[in-house]
DNA sequence: CCTAGCTAAGAGAGCGCTCTCTCACCTACT
DNA sequence: AGTAGGTGAGAGAGCGCTCTCTTAGCTAGG
């Protein structure tokens, strides 16, 4: 394709300049002749010259990467796409970035190969590591390689962390369901390793037994199917269940589809609450109650952190979380409706 | 945080070696001694070197990174997260990346300021941009400036390309509503300016055309809320609609929710059928016939050319589309049926 | 015993860029 | 007329790394 990439040194020759007025011309500088300027643009556009990001940066001892590193949301490659929450953390952290010359490196890391690649990650990262969906021991062992790391939602201790107050949340959701009149609700939670699912855990269990409600729990991975199957699974136990808390929206979503498909109705039978507020929320039918996760926002703050040189071990930021209302969860409809 | 980053001079000189060796080590270099070896490691730890990637990149004259470039999907940056598309891009894009040393650069820009960013982007990029959503005009310019580049998705003429049948896609969809006996299919399209959009006005005017049905059309663009207000409009206009077909999922999910506002029944009353078969498709209830687009396949082979030194001018790869039947399209309930 | 042939490791030349230092030249003020 | 002050531009020193070239120090073979 190219010979040889041209480089300002080229340029130089061509303009018949020095390669410091190159330099100067190409990168807005001041203190150069029109004439001069005029002859280096041209010089440029003829030899359709880039500048080497590589020697720019090294020049400048400006290293200007943030990575994403996320484990385990491709099993199989689509599983990443399938993801609503992913895709709001580049939201956010892009966000965070805009006017600044800091470019995003997302990284995805199987499940299985993750303490390889997590090492080589360690060693090459510049501006520091957003984690996310982290263990607690891969991330261990990422910051004792690299300090400049933050993780989205809890996980190992020492780890500097953004996290949202996933427990409160859920002790709202139950709350929520519990002011509608329902009095049997169960809750269908995320996956047991899981920090986040672990604090909705907790305030699910808080509001159950502050309440005197019974605990009908099931739970599996953050997903449709999980969500679908361990809903199936409960009202077959539990043919009187009045309500689902779900621990995301996915999983809700499953929940709807196997409560309809048990000849359940949506909230008039059965009242559905989900958890994060992503996409999936607004566009299932009916509209889904849920517990908005400020995601974008935390990656975000995650995202500055990290350009203001990074978090000491243990800090930690705390997000508030809202209850969304919308259809999904509603008081029982008057018997006999149909 | 730190005085200055360590080097390799550093780890050369704790370890009592030239910077050669320290670096032979480092880069798993035979030739050398057990001893030495030692050495080396222990400095690394001791010191916490990690070797600078720019140095790294500008020696080896290796420049691993390619750019996926958006425009408009954040308008606000919480429509970025909304879009289950671009998230499959990343998805696909990583998944051609992976065993690779080249890393993926997410960059979205803003609808408005697109033009200057994008001279940047085509100035800085190295092994090649992926473009997602970009208009022509701007394509081209990006083009010009920069030849490494697939457009996912047909854009202006000369820029390389990998595309879908789009049409092909538009007409099974609305073949299939006919064949269960759908007789007033409304057409929910994108925005006009948007070339995927157009195509599948295209397929979905031909099948309209071939089978002799009426041309109920609305458009708006590719979100939920627009799917929501044409259809509205639509049902207001004619009452009498017995299918809908969106040209995208999130916009037939809006749909759905305004067929129920209205009280038809999904699929009974009105069926309806998507483009994408994104993560919407599989979470909403009824589960959503759909036309599959390959994106995830679509943005691999759009990296994978980029690792092989891009395209030509012209160049096209195109991907076939299928239609995945679900729930959300039927033939019509019996009458009377409740 | 001398030299060919090997391995380990140092010296040093870049990679492409930016930036400071320096100089030449010109204007303007005393 | 002499010097201060300003401006445009070249020379050259790195930035941190890798890699080739070269040398030192062995072992082995004639």
């Amino acid at each position: 394709m190219q010979d040889r990439r041209p480089t300002i040194e080229d340029v130089a020759r061509v303009a018949g300049v020095s390669r410091a007025t190159a330099s100067r011309v190409i990168n807005n500088g001041r203190g150069t002749s029109a004439e001069a300027r005029s002859r280096v643009h041209q010089a440029v556009d003829r030899l359709g010259y880039r500048p080497n990001p590589a020697a720019r940066m090294l020049a400048l001892g400006r290293t200007d990467v943030i990575d994403l590193v996320a484990v385990g949301f491709e099993a199989d490659s689509a599983r990443f796409g399938t993801n609503p929450y992913l895709s709001r953390v580049v939201a956010g952290a892009l966000a965070a970035l805009a006017g600044t010359d800091t470019h995003l490196r997302v990284r995805l890391l199987a499940e299985g190969a993750a303490h390889r690649s997590i090492d080589e990650i360690a060693r090459t990262t510049t501006q520091g590591a957003i984690l996310v969906n982290v263990p607690p021991p891969l991330a261990t062992r990422f910051h004792d390689r690299c300090e400049r790391v933050v993780s989205l939602g809890a996980t190992a201790d020492r780890v500097p962390a953004v996290e949202a107050r996933n427990a409160q949340g859920a002790h709202a959701a139950v709350t929520h369901l519990h002011d509608l009149g329902r009095r049997r609700i169960a809750a269908v939670h995320g996956p047991a390793g899981n920090t986040c699912a672990a604090s909705r855990r907790v305030g699910h269990l808080d509001a159950i037994r502050a309440t005197g409600l019974p605990d009908i729990t099931g739970d599996g991975q953050f997903r449709r199917e999980a969500g679908y199957r361990a809903t199936a699974r409960l009202i077959a136990t539990r043919p009187d269940i009045d309500a689902v808390f779900a621990a995301s929206d996915l999983m809700a979503a499953g929940a709807i589809q196997a409560l309809t498909a048990a000849g359940r109705r949506v909230p008039d039978d059965v009242s559905v609450v989900g958890f994060d507020d992503s996409v999936i929320a607004t566009a299932v039918n009916p509209p889904m109650t849920t517990v908005r996760l400020p995601v974008e926002e935390m990656a975000a703050a995650a995202t500055r952190t990290l350009l203001d040189g990074g978090a000491a071990a243990r800090w930690r930021l705390v997000f508030p979380v809202d209850l969304v209302v919308r259809a999904s969860a509603a008081g029982a409809a008057p018997a006999g409706t149909t």
